[in-house]
DNA sequence: ATGAGCCGTCAGGCATTGCTTGACATCTGC
DNA sequence: GCAGATGTCAAGCAATGCCTGACGGCTCAT
């Protein structure tokens, strides 16, 4: 382990995972994966676009459909979440100063 | 390390750990965190009874004010998140069959 | 060549969430 | 007695997460 992965690198949204790697390794229609996670069509082309997170709810559906469990997609999109928040709030986060302990 | 930590086996809200042991070690009024904070009092007092999530954004402001960043704060709250979802969703889950790779 | 099924996307709706402001009654300390 | 902290409630508002229904285009079997 010379290397550290990619995902340790560059944050890496969950659908992306999902879209390039695990679906084509099931092999099934999308139609299907849908139907069975229980969720609509359009919300798993909505993640597969990287357009929705990945709520604790579809962590675990997804997890168990591929039978991963709920974890690696969590912390991904955590990981994604994260870096997008902290984009957005650099110019809040430089006011926000450090606390010492009483 | 003989034992898991306490985390590792009861889910614990991120607000209860806030509560009980970073804000009495801070020893500052609840008031003057919620400014630093850069949100609302309100904010604060319901993340505290924990009817609010730490969002990835109020992980980023917590982790600043107490210096130990929001990886702690975020991971708390995914496996909490997970617990009640896992709870609510036991049902649905049953039905989701595990797909082999093709 | 008609029909069935997958594909990818758009539009609209709807309940819930995350956070806000403003107000209230109580308590404490200068 | 007044300033500031406490804990809680009500209301509002924009954004989110997920849904349904529909579209046109593609492929394949009948």
């Amino acid at each position: 382990m010379t290397t550290k992965r990619l995902w340790a690198i560059r944050p890496i949204h969950p659908g992306e995972m999902l879209r390039e790697d695990v679906l084509p390794a099931l092999g099934r229609p999308k139609t299907e994966i849908a139907r069975l996670l229980g969720i609509s069509r359009q919300t798993l082309y909505d993640i597969l676009n990287e357009k929705q997170p990945v709520t604790a709810g579809m962590a675990l559906r997804i997890g168990k459909l591929c039978g991963n469990g709920p974890d690696i997609w969590l912390t991904l999109q955590k990981r994604y979440d994260l870096q997008i928040a902290e984009r957005d709030l650099a110019e809040e986060l430089k006011r926000i100063p450090r606390l010492e302990a009483a």
